[in-house]
DNA sequence: TCGTCAATCTTGGTGCTGTCAAGATTATTT
DNA sequence: AAATAATCTTGACAGCACCAAGATTGACGA
């Protein structure tokens, strides 16, 4: 008599408390916005996938873009951890480490290109919120962090001396712009040439586009 | 008695036909767009804008979408006229072209964002209608031109000739990343570093970029 | 000139949406 | 055990896209 123990249920067969809805709504986002699309996202929708009412995450978050803000902020860890993992099967140079994190960049847009739309072109997700800053923050430094090994740059710095290393920045913007520009012109679909082929193509044009960049 | 001949209105103040609303709507959604971005783009509000009912749209639209992909080709229609544009202020020689082609790419980016976003990461505007297609087509072709004559290559060639020259291909797709991770990038304000620079820092990393890029 | 017809636009309705307000239920603390 | 706080529900409101039906206008042939 512990599961079945007639639990209160509000009428329509559900219990008042859900023990962790906030996680479970989160959760729950991420399906809704796999499936609808960034531009189809529906916080009634996700509420309904958690067999919650339709109010109940507004006591978890303040709104729809707090939801997708939490989400978001999700989205950059896993987003991080992907160009981890593709680092640790990769040889420990810094050339080929940078090559594996551009690889785990692109296999994180298209293994989830809902999550990825929704860090990198959405306007929802509120970039003041502090979780949300750091996660994005920690990816931009591990970015600047391999830039730097391939440039032979030793020794710690601040985030802010970085910052004002012109030289550093720019090689860092080239970088992440060629990188993150395939990634979403694959994403949209304006590329389609590229999705066509096997993904050795793909791989082959990164490193060779990144072999350029990184030389002198 | 011409404009004020009591002409006819529907109880509210307007007149019954409106004489180039199709046209009217394009525009009024431009400024809806720029006002409330994609994400927050209003078909009654773009009804307002223009003076008319709601449900009027639907006899020059199919539905949302469909002006939005209107939009769209008028989007890209814009898009290839400011690299045009840079381009004639630019040297003749492919290099200086294809540097100044970016420059256009950027500046359209900056200078319309919301339609910089709607043309390239939207999922509304349906890239299977015709007048659609044939303008983003005209975009790639131009930017595949480009890339050719950076690479010496001469004579015309027909466009699925060109898309199965994979050496050509690889080339276009690196540079058009590049250029597009940049635009991008500062356009969703993810690349907040390049934003309080003056417009020379990020010219100059442009140009280093396509120069490394470019070079066999 | 009149009548018909098609094109254009409006009004009204439905079922969504996000958010707010008030009440019900459960957990926690006193 | 009682009071309080946290959690969740129901109900309501305005705005949204889209559909159906009716009103108005322009054009074209008798």
């Amino acid at each position: 008599m512990q599961e079945d123990a007639k639990p209160a249920v509000p009428a329509s067969g559900r219990h008042y408390h859900h023990g962790n809805l906030r996680a479970a709504l989160i959760e729950a986002a991420e399906a809704e916005l796999t499936e609808k699309g960034v531009e189809g996202f529906s916080l009634r929708g996700v509420a309904k996938r958690t067999g919650v009412s339709h109010a109940a995450p507004a006591h978890h978050f303040i709104d729809a873009g707090g939801l997708l803000t939490a989400l978001a902020a999700e989205g950059f860890a896993r987003f991080l951890e992907s160009m981890r993992a593709a680092q640790r099967t990769a040889a420990p140079d810094p050339a080929a480490q940078m090559n594996a994190a551009g690889e785990g960049y692109l296999d994180f847009a298209a293994r989830s290109p809902a999550l990825f739309r929704l860090i990198f072109s959405s306007d929802r997700p509120d970039f003041a919120d502090p979780a949300l800053d750091k996660a994005a923050s920690a990816s931009f430094l591990h970015l600047v962090e391999g830039v730097r090994r391939l440039r032979g740059d030793t020794g710690a710095a601040s985030l802010a001396g970085l910052l004002q290393d012109e030289s550093l920045m720019a090689e860092v913007a080239g970088i992440w712009s060629v990188v993150h520009g395939m990634a979403d012109l694959m994403n949209s679909g304006r590329l389609k040439y590229l999705q066509g082929k096997p993904p050795e193509f793909r791989q082959k044009i990164l490193a060779e586009v990144l072999r350029r960049l990184s030389g002198a």
